[in-house]
DNA sequence: TCCCTAATTAGGAATATTCCTAATTGCAAG
DNA sequence: CTTGCAATTAGGAATATTCCTAATTAGGGA
């Protein structure tokens, strides 16, 4: 959930989850969208990768990123349950979040 | 929509949210909910504030926050977007956001 | 094996975030 | 005006993020 939101916070990371909708790319292909250097991209896909967000498939030389729809939904039910669109909740007492290190 | 997700991407302020769904808050009584310092609080509500989930309304003495669902809607649509449960959209072109300082 | 291409990991500099304490602002009441 | 409470702003230290170049891993073909 932390790691959920957090891989969203860059807009490089939403531009990629972007281009995903329409199937899974190369992380070159994926790179060379951007202005940036390829183990840039490497660690923005790692960030999602770990979120949930894709998953990499190697195919010979090549490592294609598919976009994981469930985690997509997954920050939606957060967002629905908020804005009410979903089912209440009761406030939320989880104390274990305000740490510092 | 950058600033919106990232205000998202902190857990305190998650669970600031969630707090307001049932209703706005003064900030004391938010800050109080927490293991840190009002400061801290004040500026995660501001975090809140610039990315338009939040209002404050001062009365008297004390401010109270009140949740924008309006704001949670858009970063919904944005995610309905990705996964297709809104209407698709052509793959970003935005090249303005990979920048660096 | 050796070489080339695809992609990642390693190390480090610049910048941003997070959180604290101290000082300040804003409002109300005596 | 002074006191007191609610809340914010200011300044700074610890930590995390972001991005780069250089080095490395991994697979395919001669």
């Amino acid at each position: 959930m932390n790691t959920l939101f957090k891989a969203l916070s860059h807009p490089v990371r939403r531009r990629i989850v972007a281009m995903l909708r329409s199937g899974p790319l190369a992380s070159g292909d994926i790179a060379a969208a951007f202005d940036m250097s390829w183990p840039t991209i490497t660690g923005h896909l790692n960030a999602l990768k770990e979120a949930g967000l894709v998953s990499p498939e190697r195919d010979g030389q090549t490592i294609r990123y598919r976009l994981e729809i469930s985690a997509v939904e997954e920050a939606m039910a957060f967002l629905m349950d908020i804005a009410g669109t979903g089912k209440p909740s009761p406030i939320p007492t989880t104390k274990t979040e305000g740490s510092r290190g």
